[in-house]
DNA sequence: AGCACGCCGACT
DNA sequence: GTCGGCGTGCTC
């Protein structure tokens, strides 16, 4: 091909494409087309040997690249640009993220009109039966009309008084289960919605959205369009969906972390509801928090954000002290009778020390509650915090753990078999030997923390034979549908205990529960990650509120058992104290300089062999650390082996990057990543990629 | 990351 | 003779 014209061509457009490289890509705009280049525009580009969408980031006269090899835009997408909040965010997070932007901004673009041919199609209406918008509507206007109370009005009233003022505010709605956050949102956003073009956007954990959400959040709003935005959908209908938000013609996006993405020209308020839920933050690829870019949304468009939760994460709730967020908090239940459970922390080492059974993790008083229950005809929920790999050491003699003499963490068990020191620090990455008995009380039995709770289900049904048990598990419910099967069988009040990891305590109601017994969840108090007793504290804290929403809820109990009953997610469970709890976090944090006390970012490799990963981190460090620009507040660990080290026959190792300041963080990953780049090439074929704000160390 | 070009081994 | 192994080099 030869352009001996392009050179004189005015028009140049930097596009994003979706590539690991870390630059825009420089074309010609085509003179035959009418429309002026904007920023946003999706367009069409060969690029290589591919053909590819890209997005117009930048308009220039001219091109610092070979004009000769330069290509032309070959076709404009039959939209308007994506609006300009989500540009900006890309760019925000691909900086933030050490990410390139087209890697951030072009996957959020539906995966149908990414692809040139499908544009024509998309462009038509899908012929839908207007049928079932109408019955939609009908039934609306019946819940909703529910009075609210006065303290959901006056919070009601105050987010409107934002929302008038057109300035950005971040809002804590922190309010226990049942005190009808959702009803106090709802009404809000609805207000919002009376001009008829505003839009507004929901967000919800992944395993919240279910089709009975989808339908209630779309009866509070009658004659409003409702689109989802989450993996569960079909291509056509994300195309779709995520065109009418992009056009304005849909007034609620819902959907889960990926929605935060979506394009939409009058947004006037984001809700992330359960905010402290970690599925927020993306785990692979660009790492992003969708609830953090929620914020920094709501900021550039200079509208107000609600971040609710009856369990605030302690960063939200950190920021709301400081008063950088608003605290609306909904301090009454809703329903009248509605009687809080009676909580009881099981201390396991005196039933030990009183001479009281305890078989297969299930303790005699534990045992006894559930007889009772079962001859009351009244449903159960035995609860196993299976979750989380949970690596510290354990003497089951005397409880000992292995702390870090420096740290205030536990040193993780690792599984290396070519090295003999398995026992590692995450803080400081001191590295020790297994102990061969337990340095405080010499006993040989010393074991990871948390084991297998597979037989309770078989277990339980030996002892009580003719009770009906129902497991309820990632196993359980694998199948499509049979979740639901499950769960209607619950609420048909067919089953006398349910057994179940932390997918029972999600967002259904179980109207017939009124004991909840948790075994094995200390487990996760001494995990790895340092916020697992934050999210131990969470999960129980829901799973406790799965009782007590029957008439004679006085009755219902919650027993936990622990060998750790000083723990302090424990202490404040009792009286379900969120904020004593936040507040005892918060200091434990502060003392230790661990977020929000400080920022981190974990520097992560593979390879094959370990030692290469490894080396690569270290080479990297040691030339940012010598480098002259490093700033001198960031401190950098030792490279250390992952504690799963070997994960589909790759060796991984990680290193974390600390720092009280913020920008000082920002600064060191950058030439972080800057030196792993210039490394790579020597190292071939080791994988590395920065996380910022890791949800685990 | 993809994707092609490229230069060495076991197959009709 | 050629199908295919994955080494390496490029993408405006």
């Amino acid at each position: 091909m030869s352009f001996d014209d392009k050179s004189q061509e005015k028009i140049i457009v930097q596009v994003a494409i979706d590539s690991p490289l870390n630059q825009l890509f420089d074309y010609a705009w085509s003179k035959d087309f009418v429309a002026e280049p904007k920023k946003g525009q999706i367009v069409q580009v060969s690029f290589g040997r591919q053909e590819c969408v890209g997005v117009v980031m930048r308009i220039m006269d001219k091109t610092e690249y070979d004009p000769a090899k330069l290509k032309r835009i070959q076709a404009l997408a039959p939209l308007p640009p994506i609006s300009g909040d989500v540009v900006a965010m890309a760019e925000f997070a691909a900086t933030y993220y050490q990410r390139p932007v087209g890697e951030v901004l072009i996957p959020s673009i539906p995966k149908m009109w990414r692809q040139k041919n499908k544009w024509e199609l998309l462009g038509k209406e899908k012929k839908v039966s207007k049928a079932s918008d109408a019955v939609k509507n009908t039934k609306a206007k019946t819940e909703d009309e529910i009075s609210l109370n006065k303290e959901q009005l006056f919070i009601v009233e105050k987010l409107w008084k934002q929302s008038i003022s057109k300035k950005f505010s971040c809002n804590l709605l922190q309010g226990v289960t049942g005190s009808g956050k959702t009803l106090t949102y709802l009404n809000w956003l609805k207000k919002i919605l009376d001009d008829g073009e505003s839009q507004v956007m929901i967000m919800v954990p992944e395993i919240n959205l279910t089709p009975q959400l989808e339908a209630s959040v779309e009866q509070a709003f009658p004659g409003k369009k409702l689109v989802v935005m989450h993996s569960g959908i079909t291509d056509r209908t994300r195309a779709d969906n995520w065109e009418k938000a992009h056009l304005g013609k849909a007034q609620i996006i819902l959907g889960t972390r990926m929605a935060i993405a979506t394009s939409a020209p009058n947004l006037k308020a984001i809700v992330v509801d359960e905010e402290h839920d970690l599925s927020y933050k993306q785990q692979e690829g660009v790492r992003y928090s969708a609830r953090d870019l929620a914020v920094w949304r709501g900021k550039k468009l200079n509208i107000p954000v609600v971040l609710a939760s009856a369990t605030p994460s302690l960063e939200t709730w950190f920021h709301a002290q400081e008063k950088r967020y608003e605290t609306l908090s909904l301090k009454e239940r809703a329903a009248k009778n509605a009687q809080p459970p009676l909580i009881q922390i099981l201390d396991l080492k005196q039933e030990q020390k009183a001479g009281r059974k305890n078989e297969h993790g299930i303790s005699e008083h534990l045992l006894n509650e559930l007889h009772k229950n079962i001859e009351q005809g009244r449903q159960s929920i035995i609860y196993i915090n299976r979750r989380g790999y949970s690596p510290v050491l354990n003497c089951q003699a005397c409880g000992w753990l292995s702390d870090c003499v420096k740290c205030s963490a536990h040193m993780v068990l690792h599984k290396i078999t070519d090295q003999k020191k398995n026992l590692c620090c995450h803080h400081c990455g001191v590295m020790k030997l297994v102990p061969k008995a337990c340095p405080e009380c010499g006993n040989t039995d010393l074991s990871p923390l948390g084991k297998g709770t597979q037989k309770i289900e078989e277990f339980l049904s030996e002892k009580f034979p003719k009770a009906k048990i129902l497991r309820i598990d990632a196993d359980t419910t694998r199948k499509k549908g049979s979740a639901e099967s499950l769960f209607t069988e619950i609420h048909e009040g067919n089953s006398d205990i349910i057994v179940g990891t932390q997918m029972i305590a999600k967002g259904h109601d179980y109207k017939s529960v009124s004991l909840v017994g948790v075994i094995d969840a200390d487990a996760s108090l001494f995990s790895q990650d340092f916020r697992a007793s934050e999210r131990l504290f969470a999960q129980l804290m829901q799973v406790a509120g799965r009782a007590g929403r029957s008439e004679d809820a006085g009755e219902s109990k919650v027993i936990i058992q622990t060998n750790y009953p000083e723990a302090v997610a424990y202490k404040h469970l009792k009286n379900a104290d969120v904020d004593g709890f936040l507040e005892e976090l918060k200091n434990e944090r502060q003392l230790v300089g661990l977020p929000p006390f400080s920022y981190q970012a974990l520097v992560h490799g593979e390879h094959k062999t370990l030692a290469q990963a490894m080396d690569m981190l270290k080479d990297a460090a040691q030339l940012a650390k010598a480098d002259k620009i490093w700033p001198a507040n960031v401190m950098l660990s030792d490279v250390i082996p992952r504690a799963m080290v070997r994960i589909a026959g790759k060796e991984r190792a990680q290193m974390l990057v600390e720092s009280e300041g913020r920008q000082d963080l920002q600064k060191s990953i950058e030439i972080l990543q800057h030196y792993l780049t210039e490394a790579h090439p020597k190292r071939k074929g080791v994988g590395w990629y920065i996380e910022r704000d890791p949800i685990s160390i």
